[in-house]
DNA sequence: ACAAAAGTGTTCACGGTACACCCATGA
DNA sequence: TCATGGGTGTACCGTGAACACTTTTGT
């Protein structure tokens, strides 16, 4: 094995940061302006290159924390893309991928003064730069999967929530037509995850909604 | 971003690799034996580090065609680990693990006078270099997740089996309860991809078995 | 009183589990 | 004819899908 043979690498990590509106009924993910070339203008994933004596995901919540301020955040990894082809002199680049969801209202975007970090709706995504099209894609699958089996949804809604709250996100995250109401109700109480708080709230005309409390118990799988 | 504090990596591939001894029903795993240190004598993953304009992927299939010789395979990226400590002088190492299961039948071992290429009892692993073992055992959870939602079970298989040779093969992989029988027979065969060749094969005393082949339609998620 | 929103119940089909039983062969 | 392995059938349970229905509020 000689080691004039070996590539030489650049390690940047990219993260597709998920967040809902859930007022609206919106999926966001994070995406920063690009002011450099190339991709001059571009929006891309939050993302940076690792540093010396830098873990991979201590490079991720770094950047991270350039651009937005959230509690609790946890990053899963993606994927590793390694096939891009690189402007650096001498050295390829490779990409660590990470995902996470956030709670929009307890996120706060940094230093903005020139709107360059921005939520964007996933309905309305611009062209992004490099592979980072393909990334979103990829950690999109990977929301709507975790969605489904594991509790993740809690991480995002409120203290106390409604159960329509619940079925709120989960349609603005897989769709429309993803399951009944009523059935999507009765699945999730046998869960035996949510307390009844006994506190009532109404939502203009219509009986008063019980406000329930996600009570820990995850039973995940990953 | 200064450049200077950027760190310099170097990458490797380290393969998790399965295949299955249908006669005796034993799980193996690809390991080679370490001639130099640190970890020397140890037995690890088969990797190597990537050189200069080769894919990552193309990598991982090199380091594979000189350890052995194998038809149609398939890897699978598994997780990149990136906090390893590294001997390497002005580098950090990272490594990019991929995954596979192989027809044991239609692989052949290479170049092994000294046999520091061998196949491994899933069951009596010896104490692996580096992190390997974490590796590994990623990879076995993988395999057995695959084996409940996919048909990668039919790529290791001969192109005719019995159905006892399914079940055998997935009692090796996911250990001996994991299903009855007779229930395993009709989900598999209601899965309408398995073709009845007509012919019966006798094994001893008892009922001959008939001959299934599979007809390809995967209906794979991943 | 009526619309709107929350919550309950009922029916049906399907898939998994447990297990009993029948069939074809070798010794 | 009996042990052995292959193969079929059934009864039961839990879960999800579809959908009708009841309850509680605001206007």
């Amino acid at each position: 094995m000689k080691n004039k043979e070996l590539a030489n690498f650049k390690v940047g990590v990219d993260n597709v940061i998920f967040s809902v509106d859930l007022q609206n009924n919106h999926l966001f993910v994070l995406l920063v302006k690009r002011l450099e070339d190339p991709y001059q203008g571009y929006w891309t994933l939050p993302g940076t290159l690792v540093r010396e004596g830098e873990a991979l995901e201590k490079s991720a919540y770094r950047i991270l924390d350039e651009k937005i301020s959230v509690n609790n955040l946890y990053l899963e990894q993606l994927y590793t893309f390694g096939e891009i082809e690189s402007n650096l002199v001498n050295n390829r680049y490779l990409s660590v991928s990470y995902f996470a969801l956030v709670r929009l209202k307890d996120t706060e975007i940094l230093m903005n003064n020139h709107h360059n970090t921005v939520w964007h709706n996933i309905k309305e995504i611009p062209p992004l730069a490099f592979n980072h099209q393909q990334i979103l894609d990829y950690g999109y699958q990977r929301l709507k999967n975790k969605l489904e089996y594991s509790t993740i949804a809690f991480d995002v809604l409120p203290e106390t929530f409604t159960l329509n709250d619940i079925y709120q996100l989960y349609i603005t995250i897989l769709g429309e037509n993803f399951a009944d109401y009523s059935n999507f109700r009765s699945r999730l109480l046998k869960l035996g995850c949510l307390e009844d708080t006994g506190i009532k709230i109404s939502k203009g005309a219509g009986r008063p909604a019980t406000l329930y409390r996600f009570n820990g118990k995850t039973s995940d799988n990953m």
